[in-house]
DNA sequence: ACAATAATAGGAATTATTACTATTTATAAT
DNA sequence: ATTATAAATAGTAATAATTCCTATTATTGT
């Protein structure tokens, strides 16, 4: 992977926020800094990150989003106002239990737990 | 919620499988039985019978995958073939214990598991 | 400095899904 | 049974997220 400026500075945006950023919105933020960055380039680097495993990608429901942390983690995902946030559920040992199950080499736990965040008590 | 006889057949049609289809694929099987069956009316259908909690919508990366199977389960993905296997992975009290942390009010787990699934065994 | 080729902009194309509207259909009241 | 109602539908247009395409530009090894 040759090196490129906007690459660094997408790469620099999601590392930026805890957020889980879109790709439309780390867009936005790369245009105020390369004001002639285009959408399929952000696209096309997230890809790159996420295979050069410098970023996670996350789906929430029907659309993608980035995470610059790499460690196993799941998310709680509000109802409410749609934030999600890491949470470390399982140690690593009941994880490697999960993996040795069902005849399945597992790589990855995604988990999202859906329901209301603080943010929303009565 | 008025009884429709294409609504009764797309229920039937995901109660038919356990491949977690997709709505084209619901669509395919729903053009065989009633040709002139539209697209808008599987997905409009569909929705309304998550929302009445007779199927299940799940998230299988940007795309939704509906599952008459409504106990509480959990998915291996496999990367290979691409297969959705049901399996249970924790039991309620476990689970209740997750959702009594961090003081966030859990309706749903979802959780998938990406690895390579018994078929592929070299 | 130059050649090879990865990266890019800009826009077109694709895919999954939702929205719109005139018509049809289920069903409840007469 | 007839009729009024509002839900359901077909067909199509619209939208949203993402990928693809191509001529041009930028990085890097020599």
């Amino acid at each position: 992977m040759r090196y490129s400026h906007k690459r660094d500075a997408i790469q620099e945006i999601v590392y930026s926020t805890n957020s889980h950023p879109t790709a439309d919105w780390v867009f936005q933020k790369a245009k105020v800094k390369i004001p002639n960055i285009s959408l399929g380039t952000v696209y096309r680097n997230l890809k790159q990150l996420d295979d050069a495993q410098l970023i996670n990608t996350i789906y929430d429901g029907n659309i993608a989003r980035y995470d610059w942390n790499r460690e196993p983690h799941d998310h709680l995902k509000c109802k409410i106002c749609g934030d999600l946030i890491d949470v470390q559920l399982f140690d690593e040992q009941i994880r490697n239990t999960i993996k040795k199950q069902y005849k399945f080499e597992a790589d990855d736990v995604l988990m999202t737990i859906i329901g209301t965040c603080h943010k929303h008590n009565k």
